[in-house]
DNA sequence: ACCTGAACACCGTTCAAGT
DNA sequence: ACCTGAACACCGTTCAAGT
């Protein structure tokens, strides 16, 4: 769908159309034809602004890291923070928002090993705050490390519910009975979520408070081991 | 290269041979194409053996998972464990000694959202062990999520050093002035880094004691929230 | 019953040709 | 200078044909 008059492409043009297909329809929808198309373009036509496809991808992960820098520029100044760790807890807990309004995020950013000035600044800021705080450089280390892609706002969950978990699960239904035989202690967790299962949460569990208590479970210990 | 005799296909022998695959040449080499040459045989032959791709990258994971099982069946029983933590944590680093057999492993877990039976009986293990260590359900449901990918043996980097890091770095070199400017934590940590770059660590971290002091770090901020 | 061959739809990418 | 069209190599997959 071109628009009018025939805009000039750019390399602008093209991550942030390639950024609303992976929006709209996940990352596997980003393809070099069907960006193309949405910018009224051949693909050809995009090799002129992006080396290849690995370069586009690299893109949307810039794209993305800028979006968490600018949404952590904006977070107002902490006069007499308690804690190293509310600040800290308040930056990784930014970019998370800006992650959950990309979901194909992450598995982009966990599968692509690149470093770009974004990222860099991201854990510059956050390195910093550990070190206001207190922490010594080994420590900030080791909590990179401890924290992993929790830094950045999110942990893969190893269980999508609603992806192949929910087909099992009708599966299961047919032989509930040995399963429950076999794997008693699946079945207790189950319920025990099941009857949580209150207007709070989406679904079986909620992942914001899961994140949150993961993330205060890191940040407790790395503080524990501070204050040694 | 089809040795002797042409043998009868099985699905044990392709994915036997899709593991082989992988290990030698990625998880990005495993193709349709490439098990059915291993196998001396036409790609359309594996048809009859799996449904699809995506039941043969399923058959993948329950083989590394079957593997991890094995390894954990072959611990010797604790007497008197002093806590769960010594009981989880061996089972957990028993798993990651099989991950790291199979690099491309944690990669494929993370993607899929498989559940199959053999994931059932090591969860359903794992719980046990926390559930006889006296953890409420409650608390062994909130473990699953803080421990994430770790339960299993593996916690994704989120740069790994020697892919696209390595690059950057080189580029890096041309503007190390500003670099250290514009990052001077990161700096901070990378000095830091090198310091302890002695013989025992392979290239910047050493992973596996990276790896368990994360490890600890959750396990032991369970068990102060178990014993509140 | 089991495997093959040719074909299709889709992908990233190259290159010569158009304007 | 910028975009197009046709083509190539590779992928997963279908289907009729071979033995």
């Amino acid at each position: 769908m071109e628009a009018g008059k025939r805009e000039r492409l750019t390399r602008d043009r093209v991550l942030s159309t390639a950024l609303e297909v992976a929006d709209a329809d996940g990352i596997a929808a980003v393809t070099m034809r069907a960006v193309a198309d949405q910018l009224g373009v051949e693909a050809m036509a995009l090799y002129r602004h992006v080396a290849d496809k690995d370069e586009l991808l690299d893109g949307l992960v810039d794209s993305v890291v800028a979006e968490i820098n600018d949404a952590c520029r904006l977070l107002p100044m902490l006069q007499h923070p308690p804690d190293w760790r509310v600040v800290v807890r308040r930056r990784i807990l930014t970019a998370r928002t800006v992650i959950l309004r990309h979901r194909w995020a992450p598995q982009l950013i966990s599968v692509r090993g690149t470093l770009g000035p974004g990222l860099l600044e991201y854990f510059d800021h956050l390195c910093a705050e550990m070190i206001a705080g207190g922490c010594s450089i080994d420590l900030v280390h080791r909590a990179m490390h401890a924290l992993g892609s929790r830094a950045l706002g999110f942990s893969p969950e190893l269980f999508v519910p609603g992806s192949a978990a929910a087909d099992n699960a009708d599966i299961a239904m047919d032989e509930m009975a040995n399963f429950a035989e076999k794997y008693p202690h699946i079945i207790a967790l189950a319920s025990e979520m099941m009857a949580h299962d209150d207007a709070s949460t989406v679904g079986w569990c909620d992942d914001q408070t899961e994140f949150e208590f993961g993330l205060d479970l890191i940040l407790d210990g790395l503080e524990a081991r501070r204050a040694l």
